[in-house]
DNA sequence: TTTATTATTAGTAATCATTATTATTTAAAT
DNA sequence: ATTTAAATAATAATGATTACTAATAATAAA
């Protein structure tokens, strides 16, 4: 029998797995990895699986209600969704919010290219934040081979 | 007894594998994957190690000689080091470069953030190039599931 | 409300890029 | 030529992510 569903396809389902990864997301301040978000979620679902996260976290991904960034090959999320950069400490490693750069770009503004339209786009910097600096005695060695 | 050496520490030396590795990244205009490098410079080099490639490139790193994009969790090298952004498309995933957009910008210009100083940055621009777009016959769906 | 359907999940195995290890080789200093 | 330690080749290990499958549960239909 025919459906009056509107939507082709698969339906989406509304389940707490989903809404308690997002609120975690939307609750922190940091950019947790997908690692850390299902230590995390699993203190209210206990049962969770670690492919249940992943695949939440890539529909989520899918759908701009996160973003992800990537940081020496591990993909760390961010809830807040707005124009915004990110500094990454080379010494901990931390993820810093830099707000207040993409609408100075006249080409992120235009959101255009010869080769194409920018439909997303990332911006990382990268150096030693202050309070590692502040840490260091001199400046770390050029080459110390680490990721 | 005491070296007249400049270097302090570990003493760089030269090798076939480290300068046909750099040749190939300076000849090229694409941006390969540690794999495809491998198996273009095993041409040349027919008993050269994946981990010698991997530590060669993490080493051209690290001294500034080329520089690392990743993309979808692998990491592809540029053996252009000047200033510029990159163009991902979500469906070939091809790399395309995109000169003309760091002068613009004012925070990349003075290299300075609250937070601390740029020493580095890296910028990703996605979207479907013109290319793909031509053979589209409408947008694809946003929740393809696919990485 | 009950039943049927199927999207979603939990649990686990598999994948795959990258890194670590180690014995051997080799560039360069003596 | 001899020495020495940096670099390599070959291989194993790691670890983030994905694939698979049987079981579960959110909706729709009866």
């Amino acid at each position: 029998m025919i459906t009056n569903n509107k939507n082709r396809g698969s339906i989406e389902r509304i389940t707490c797995q989903k809404e308690i990864i997002l609120d975690y997301l939307k609750s922190v301040k940091t950019h947790p990895s997908a690692e850390l978000i299902f230590r995390e979620v699993r203190k209210k679902l206990p049962r969770i699986s670690q492919g249940t996260v992943y695949r939440i976290l890539n529909n989520l991904k899918n759908k701009d209600k996160v973003k992800a960034i990537s940081v020496g090959g591990i993909t760390h999320f961010d809830g807040d969704v707005s124009s915004h950069a990110h500094f990454i400490c080379q010494e901990c490693h931390n993820i810093y919010d830099i707000f207040d750069i993409c609408q100075e770009c006249q080409i992120i503004k235009e959101q255009k290219l010869k080769v194409g339209k920018i439909k997303n786009y990332q911006i990382y910097f990268y150096g030693y934040c202050k309070k590692c600096r502040a840490k260091m005695p001199r400046l770390p060695k050029k080459d110390s081979n680490r990721k």
